[in-house]
DNA sequence: GTAGACATGTTAATAAAATCACAACAACAA
DNA sequence: TTGTTGTTGTGATTTTATTAACATGTCTAC
């Protein structure tokens, strides 16, 4: 299903959207209203129904919104129709964190390698996932179609290990180290860094509690 | 130093700014030229300048910017005068990660403790920062007058933790479960889902793959 | 039926963020 | 002196994101 030029910012909402409404599936409602859905996700009800305008799906006037309908919706749009497949470099602490968190998620995209060069990991299997040695890399990303990387890697290598993954021939990258990484365009780059995030909520935080005080 | 109004994307980047900088201070290079911090973060020099003017900082028009006194400013701005002290509640791998991240960094925030319910990991020292039981939690944050809590624990206990950390008096949070939290107005909250962020990363990866074929 | 309560869907208005376009200026070269 | 180059600083504009305002529709109560 292609809709043109969806917002970056309500793709992320629409990600949320189905995690929520999946959670309040079991609970034998078939409906919601869009405040429903806005008090879950602390937004406002007009930007749930804006988003789903965007994407062109109509809801129930006294209903509210058809949950599965909606769940599978979403799942058109944001999904890709044969899956996609996605590896972690780097399993330290937060390439294991990262596989948790995805655990049991159900979805198009399957968590298929971890790569390191600690021997201790290497051949092994972490919560699902198997780790392989950096070496053969871009051998297994080719092998299994993989089309996403996430770097977890220390700093100073992300670069290196960007270039490999952009050359094995995977579509998007999600950076957590601090080194900001250079792609060509057809490669989707998000990256993500845990110390500005901090140092923003400590401005902030100080900032606020001036102005409470 | 109080700047009314900063942007939060300026704050941000004003953090990035600073440690891009704090790297090449070392290479005996004094002054630093808009294109140039551009270039490192990957963002348009025009950006960067009307970051530095929104702080009211003046290059030198032939020699650019001078990189410490740039460095002071961002400081004088995002850091809090006194420091801000940080807790991290859940020492399981993100818990970890982070710890491990901002390790090292020299900056106005110190890492002091870590809570858990884990037997194991309670009343150990990890990577410098000591772990305690949750049930301590409002006691420690209030005796090392810790602003800023860190919530890294699985979903469904978010919002327990983040009550007792407002009742404890924090005053900035970073949600990483997916659960979405409610704060006070005078707390300041920043949330971040790695599910989300993987979600948005295929979605464009997918819509890039499909354009540039 | 018809008024009231309460949804949705959408256009219009506003706010936030990024970019464009260019004046102003310093150093230098001819 | 006078042009050329390459920079900063910033008003104007554009783009992106959010919010307001309200027309429209459906059920309920009477």
């Amino acid at each position: 299903m292609f809709i043109k030029n969806l917002p970056h910012k309500t793709v992320e909402r629409l990600s949320q959207y189905r995690r929520a409404l999946l959670m309040i599936l079991s609970k034998d409602k078939t409906h919601v209203f869009s405040h429903e859905i806005a008090q879950m996700l602390h937004i406002t009800p007009v930007q749930v129904r804006r988003d789903l305008m965007l994407i062109g799906y109509s809801g129930n006037l006294r209903k509210g919104y058809d949950i599965k309908e909606l769940i599978e919706l979403i799942g058109k749009i944001i999904d890709s129709e044969r899956g996609q497949r996605v590896a972690v470099v780097g399993l330290g602490n937060l390439g294991k964190a990262f596989i948790s968190y995805f655990k049991g998620k159900r979805s198009k995209l399957s968590m298929i390698a971890a790569f390191d060069v600690n021997p201790e990991k290497i051949n092994r299997v972490f919560d699902g996932v198997p780790c392989y040695h950096i070496n053969q890399m871009t051998e297994i990303i080719k092998q299994n179609n993989i089309s996403i990387g996430i770097i977890t890697v220390p700093a100073e290598q992300a670069p290196e290990i960007a270039e490999a993954l952009v050359l094995s021939g995977i579509k998007g990258i999600l950076n957590y180290t601090p080194k900001p990484l250079n792609v060509p365009a057809y490669v989707y780059l998000e990256e993500y860094d845990m110390i500005t995030s901090l140092e923003k909520v400590a401005f902030f935080a100080k900032k606020n509690d001036e102005r409470f005080k």
